[in-house]
DNA sequence: AAAACGTATTACGATATTTTAATATTCTAA
DNA sequence: TTAGAATATTAAAATATCGTAATACGTTTT
């Protein structure tokens, strides 16, 4: 165990990312990517949010760093940044299962 | 794996949960709490912030169901409702080690 | 080069969250 | 039974987040 200090800036750095997760559609969003990279139309037909949103939402975690993102012709594919992060999200998805 | 409807039935469900975690503050005291039983007092000492806040985000998550209170003589001492909650927050300070 | 498609950005009102300060409550001990 | 300690509640201002609508941007196709 550590000292108070580091834990609190643990929770810090930590909370700032649940701040992603912590909303429906991002974290739907993210439970999507976490099976692995798809385009926003992709995203956008399997959430049924308005397409702005979405956009909002995923520009959102790109600019947290949650998210990487690549064009490829008209489309834009996003993946999860950190293979840590998408542990996490199918943890959570195994713990709240029922 | 499920059909969409119950994913985002899930994600509803954990992002209000996660939204009592995307707090500096209240996810310093889940993980004191995560570590057993504690009285507000002892969370104060650790968390170094006011008494009223502190309680507020006390009040909040037991309102929400994710922690449980019983007092004994002139303290109230709080506990972690359910054990996969525990669990989950110290895979996430594991997770977020670093 | 214009049209069409996929995605991003901006602006704004509505709503929610956070914090501080002041006060109230509950219990214990003198 | 009053004082004091521990905790809770309330009110209100400051700030942040959310969703919609309108528009812009980048790429491909015609």
């Amino acid at each position: 165990m550590q000292d108070l200090s580091t834990a609190k800036k643990r929770c810090a750095r930590v909370a700032a990312i649940l701040k992603n997760l912590a909303h429906p559609q991002r974290l739907f969003l993210l439970c999507c990517l976490a099976k692995g990279e798809a385009s926003v139309s992709e995203l956008l037909r399997q959430s049924g949010a308005s397409q702005s949103l979405i956009s909002q939402h995923l520009t959102r975690m790109r600019r947290e760093g949650l998210v990487q993102a690549r064009r490829e012709g008209n489309f834009v594919l996003y993946r999860i940044a950190d293979p840590k992060l998408s542990a996490l999200i199918q943890t959570m998805e195994k713990t709240f299962d029922e």
